[in-house]
Formats: structure tokens, sequence, C-alpha cells
DNA sequence: TATATATTACTGACCGGTCAGTTATATATA
DNA sequence: TATATATAACTGACCGGTCAGTAATATATA
């Protein structure tokens, strides 16, 4: 039985799917300007011809690995917002430990970083990901707290004005994990880190500090 | 009167200050990967040759903007942490807000979205800036910490394991200043942030919500 | 079923432009 | 005038995007 010498095969269908798979690897290995098209390419087995028959430019094919890594999984805490009516610091919990599990543990964590680093160099970037993610996460948090707030569970304050800063130690443990950590400067344990920014966000939240 | 005709002067004290301000302000601006040393060169004033008679290399230049920038206001909060023997929770103030004055609102404060940045890509300058910046810059807050346990303002914790979750928020805020910030992606106003940010801070903290 | 023809997914060499670092040369100053 | 200081032309490597051509596959025809 003769090995089939075929240079390569045809395979319309599954091309565009491992293409944003390399690019989204590299693009969080070494940054967006720095990653280099023949090198996502060749890493999804195809040529860097093929790479622009199904996108268009560079960074359309930045958007495509945002749309298909991140999107589901705000859908999915829209969901888990409407399906948990119990207290807000337990709805708050599980959306917290449900980010970490895909954010913070796959690939796709590399994509902050990469928004915050490269912002400035590409805005069209920057405001596809500010439009299309951190307005619909910030949305939703918004609406946890409101409904403690509601529900007498959380002091009151201006939801707008603490969603930044309550979710700012998780944006920057995986922000760290994704540079320093690379370079073998460690933070403190991953489990500690969850456990203790629970304690003291909520602490800092509720009405009674139960 | 004839206009001097002098293409230039040797100005061989004053040549590393000007460079290292011209670089900081364009590293800031463009990432260290994308600024270009003629751009550095020509906003200081003179020739790229010129920058290679003062620095080896483009990564030595970067690490004298570090030093020159930020190891004098590690110095000055280590001498405010021994200046003021008074509550943890006042000292905690009055460092994050000194803190604010000179790196949020100042040109230094690009710095850390820089070193999150391109720390994968340049493991030596990450590695530098670990060393001399964030080490020192946690044990002063850990000794802060320290001083609020011991005295029983706070309640007891972990310091080492608080530091990164507590600082977060400020170098968040720091770095969107320095990426979103600049596309149009607005935040909560400066004064709400830092408010929000010390009462839900202490609030977690203090054994008493007072 | 075998072969000719048409279609299209894919390749890889190439181009224009960029940039860190080098070096030959010019000039200000002691 | 001697030389430290500064310039600017140069080198070689790199990279996003293009396109003429090639090879795999689909379809028509006998």
């Amino acid at each position: 039985m003769p090995v089939t010498k075929t240079r390569w095969k045809r395979r319309k269908e599954a091309r565009p799917q491992e293409l944003t798979a390399a690019a989204l690897e590299l693009f969080v290995e070494k940054g967006f300007a720095a990653t280099r098209l023949d090198e996502i390419a060749a890493r999804a087995g195809v040529s860097k011809g093929t790479l622009y028959l199904y996108f268009d430019s560079k960074e359309e094919l930045f958007k495509a690995v945002i749309r298909e890594g991140l999107l589901p999984l705000l859908a999915e805490g829209e969901e888990l917002m409407a399906s948990m009516p119990g207290p807000a610091s337990e709805l708050f919990r599980a959306i917290v430990l449900r980010w970490w599990e895909i954010v913070g543990e796959g690939p796709i964590g590399g994509i902050p970083k990469l928004i915050f680093a490269e912002a400035r160099n590409f805005p069209e970037i920057a405001r596809f990901y500010a439009d299309e993610v951190i307005e619909r996460g910030k949305r939703l948090f918004v609406a946890v707290f409101r409904r403690g707030i509601d529900s007498g569970e959380f002091r009151p304050f201006d939801p707008q004005a603490l969603v930044h800063i309550v979710i700012s130690p998780l944006i920057m443990r995986v922000i760290w994990k994704h540079s320093l950590d690379c370079c073998g400067v460690t933070n403190v344990p991953l489990d500690d880190y969850l456990r203790e920014y629970l304690e003291l966000t909520l602490r800092g939240l509720r009405r009674d500090p139960t």
C-alpha cells in the first residue's frame, strides 16, 4: 500500500478555526505586533497566502480570535445570573470562579494583557474590545451589585464606581500570569489568592461583616 | 549680530538626562519594541549615533529610565513609613496618595503597563524591574500591613497573600490610563475611584468596620 | 468506469518599507 | 592642533501584504 503523497489537502471548513487557534497561541506568547503572520500560518500547517484567503488583515484575524474565545463566555455569565436567584455574594462567587476556570486557566486569558499592551498602537482593536467585551462584562457585574444592594445584603454604594476596583485583582492576576510569571517572577499560590480576594472584597461590599 | 551658526554643542553632562527624558515619553507613548531610537534621539535634539555614545543598547537605555524615575520614589515611600508613627490606615492612605501624585499623574506612570506588556519578549527587562521595583514596593506594603495587624487595627491576615490583591486596583488604574483611556474608553473619575478604593480596601482590612 | 476539462484551495517568492546597530567623517573645544 | 563629541550615511535582518502559478478536487463526457 503506497503512502499517499499529497503535499496538502483542501480543508475549507477546518482552516478558519485552526488559524484562529494558532493565532491565539502566538498572540498570547508574543503580543499582536510581534507575532509574524508567517508563523501563525506555519503553526496552522498552511502558508501565509492561505491565511489571507480567510482573513482580510492581521487585525481582522485578531477580532475573530476575540469573538470566538470571549463572547460565548460572556453569554454564559449572563445565563448564570438569570439562573441563580439566591444571594448576590453567592452569585458573585460563582461568576468569579467560572471566569477563572476559562480565562484564568486557558490560553484566552492572555487576551487582556494583550489588549492593554497594544491598545495605544492599535486603537481600532481597543475600541472593538471595549465595546464587545468590557462594556458587556461591566454590565454583568453592575447587575450583580444592584441585586445585592436592593436586597440589603450589600451596603449602599455606586455600582458603576466600584466595578473597576472590584475586578482589578482578577484582571491583574491574569495579566501577571501571562507576563511576569513567564519570566520566573512568582506570585502567591492561586487558591490562596482567590480565597483572600473573595474574603477581602465581600467584607468590603457587605453591610454587615459576617 | 550674526546668528550663531554652530551645528551642535558638546554637552556631555546634560545629554544623558535629556535622552532618558525623551526615551521615557516615547516608551510610554508607543511601548518598548515599537519605539524607534531615531525618534528618541530626534526628540532629545541629537542624532542616533550620539545616543550610542551614552547607552550601550536600547535595553540599557530603558533600565536607566527606570532607575531615574522610580527608585527615588521608593526611597521616599520608605522614609514616609519611618516618619509616620500613627495608625497603619493613615500611613497606607498617605503612601497611596503620594504614589498617585507621582506615578498616577506623571509620565512615569506609563512604566507598569510597559513592563507587563513587554515582559515576555524582553525577560531581562522584566527581571530587572521585578528585582529593583516590585520586590521593594511589596516589602513596603507588607511592612505597613504588619504594623496594622500587630497593633490590632487590622484583622489577622497573611500580608504576603494580600499585597498583590490590595494594590491591584491602583496598578490597573494606571495601566488603564495609559492604554484604553488613550483610545477614548473612559473610566470613573479619579477622585471617586480613589475614595471608593480606600473605603473598600480599609473596610476589608480592618478588624472593626468603623 | 475512465479520462478530459474546469474550478479553486493553496503555495512561496517577492516587494516596499522599517529599524537596531555600525562606521566613516566632520566639528567644537581645550 | 589634538581629540572628544557629534553626525549621517550605511548595513543587514525583518515583516505585512500581494500575486502568478500549482496542485488537489469536482464535474462533464464517452
